[in-house]
DNA sequence: AGGTGATATTTTAAACTTGAAGCATCAGCT
DNA sequence: AGCTGATGCTTCAAGTTTAAAATATCACCT
């Protein structure tokens, strides 16, 4: 199996750790970089924080994807985002003080509560997503639809759901 | 100049807005998924914080860089990292209990402290460096050296550097 | 019904992070 | 020397974030 290798793929692989290493280091710049100007963005023009944001684009989809239920969990939004359960807490808690967030009983499950926007909150949501598209387009402009279509496929190769499951059942 | 349109640049430019907001949600999300394994292992192998590693890190690239000064100020790590300069305080404040980092006075400038990986300091990130490779790597294990590269000139392309600098002098 | 392990969420302590305010120092000007 | 604006860093309050512990509930088994 290993026998066959060409002279190329031993070259290469000698030369990829340095090569990912790089790769990892501008995807984390670049990644900072636009959360930094989204933030500030959100920050002055909507005094709205980025964390809250991302919270209520999230429950967002579910108010018009008729195909999902209606409002989320606390577990499913910690999943959805990639941040651990106790953060999704004190977020929604903000939310739920300035009225754009409501927690439901969910029929069946006492533990469970049902996260969803409030009218206020769908509302206000609109308001800061269609300036978020805008810059968030505006960000990567210098990227053509090709452009976009292979990056996402590049980063849908690197399949973050997989990566730390080495020990699935 | 805008006259001169394609149909399919039209409807591309439509769909613009979707497929870039998609494509940064992706990012987003791929990004977090590496720190996140990457936070999980040095916590677990090596009991050091992603932040903390990230200085060190930085701080280790001047100590083999011969082309550079001997120890960084707090504001070029700020810049070097992308985080608040005030962020960047609390980090060094910890690896400097820690034996890890020291802050020496600049010569000709009393406002400026130049901070420096320790003996001890250059010793714990060689061990945590070695481990990091590896797991970057096995990370990015999907990509080829190609798409790797490819990956690089897409990023390069967002250029983040520019991003909100509309209001320069 | 009672017991047991799993699941959903909150709470807690410690660390991180930001943006703004404050302090010290510097550079340049008069 | 004194003034002024800029620079480097720290401090501070508020918010975010994590990992772990604590609660509450559920699902299943006996």
């Amino acid at each position: 199996m290993s026998a066959r290798r060409t002279r190329s793929s031993v070259a290469a692989s000698a030369a990829d750790p340095k090569l990912r290493l790089r790769l990892w280091l501008r995807l984390l710049r670049t990644t900072r970089g636009i959360e930094n100007e989204l933030r500030e963005r959100l920050r002055v023009e909507f005094d709205v924080t980025l964390p809250q944001f991302d919270v209520m684009a999230a429950l967002a989809r579910i108010e018009t994807d008729r195909t999902l239920d209606a409002g989320m969990t606390m577990s499913e939004l910690s999943r959805f985002l990639m941040v651990s359960n106790g953060n999704v807490t004190g977020i929604i808690d903000r939310l739920v003080a300035d009225g754009l967030v409501h927690r439901a009983a969910k029929a069946g499950d006492r533990r469970t509560s049902l996260v969803r926007l409030t009218t206020a909150g769908v509302a206000r949501f609109d308001t800061l997503a269609m300036a978020h598209k805008g810059w968030v387009g505006a960000i990567l402009s210098n990227l053509d639809p090709n452009d976009a279509e292979r990056m996402m496929t590049l980063l849908a190769a690197v399949d973050v759901s997989t990566i730390g499951k080495g020990d699935r059942i």
